[in-house]
DNA sequence: CTAATTTGCCTAAAGTCATTAGGCAAACGT
DNA sequence: ACGTTTGCCTAATGACTTTAGGCAAATTAG
């Protein structure tokens, strides 16, 4: 009956490491269990069913993911936030798959309200404030910049690049460049 | 026993309107059978198994994709054809999330060769012809475009962009024209 | 120190899925 | 008319999710 535990952090947790290892849509009570060499009914004491496990370990990847992203840009401003800030993500996605797949879970709203999501825009707005940009197009070029990252990061995931020159790599880095260089010369509105 | 059969077809179908009702995630060979008014063991003449069934709605839908986005570029060049291609893509996302979903759904490479990805890049390609780009900085732009679309469709239908302001509309709109811009003046490698 | 409480786990059980095997009837082509 | 194909069914197995109720160790309070 307990809730919360200090025993329902180290499930979440070592549900993140498993959803590392598998993929996150692989990761379930029983395979979490089995990996914890605990009965399945076990885990219900520390979690409520399975999507509150995943939205669980969702939380978890949008506060690493937003703790290493303050890392990179601390002390940073322009296009070296721009990248540091990319390269984080990126990063971070490419050491944990199954983590930031799970960042990418469609929380409810009131979960969603509760996750580091505002602290990602928060960031993304401190980068954007070494460009001259309005208050309007800071919010275009928040929702650009996130496009592109989770968007690039999904499909280089999904393994959309790995069959085609040149190098993965080369692009992102051409990309950044790109982007960079729109946000320096965003234009008006036709 | 039948591998193939004009009901297969039917099946599918089925599946791709279920989606767009329930999900895709929720898409079940024993939710389906369920519509389709037979017994669950029954679909198993038409579809391997789930995963093959989610990977045919997954091929329907790119084909669908390919088409729409195919009718919207015929005849347009340029930013015409940009925002053709982009809005036909979204479109189509808002119209059938469902099947949006299935059309990120992670094809294993040999359903991958045969799906209507590669119409998808060719079409890009196309509408890159219109502005002056080197062989290889048309392939950064390709994947851009792809990450930007793909991403932007995904946090929308997330509802990342639901609970503020500007609407969405308004983002999309500029980042097209943002995009363009880009386009037509693409930085030279650092 | 001992008693009440909390914590973490377990067994048991019910309901749902996915999947395989084998069979039956109607449609269809020859 | 007849064999084949097609589409579906019943039966059965094993795995997963979730609820209910219980038990022992650890922890906290008196």
């Amino acid at each position: 009956m307990a809730k919360t535990g200090p025993a329902a952090e180290r499930v979440v947790r070592a549900g993140a490491e498993l959803a590392d290892e598998i993929g996150f849509e692989q990761v379930t009570p029983s395979e979490l269990a089995r990996r914890l060499g605990v009965r399945t009914a076990s885990l219900y004491s520390h979690v409520r069913n399975a999507h509150d496990l995943k939205t669980k370990i969702a939380l978890l990847a949008l506060e690493e993911l937003a703790d290493v992203a303050a890392a990179a840009i601390a002390g940073r401003a322009g296009k070296d936030a721009l990248s540091a800030f990319a390269n984080a993500y990126r990063d971070y996605a490419r050491r944990h798959p199954g983590r930031f797949a799970a960042a990418q879970f469609r929380l409810d709203p009131d979960a969603a309200a509760a996750s580091a999501g505002v602290r990602h825009s928060r960031m993304m707005r401190a980068i954007l404030r070494g460009y001259d940009l309005t208050e309007v197009q800071q919010t275009h070029a928040v929702r650009l910049l996130g496009s592109v990252f989770s968007g690039y990061v999904g499909l280089e995931a999904a393994g959309g690049f790995s069959h085609s020159a040149p190098a993965s790599q080369e692009s992102w880095t051409e990309i950044l460049g790109a982007l960079d260089a729109l946000l320096r010369n965003w234009p008006a509105p036709s």
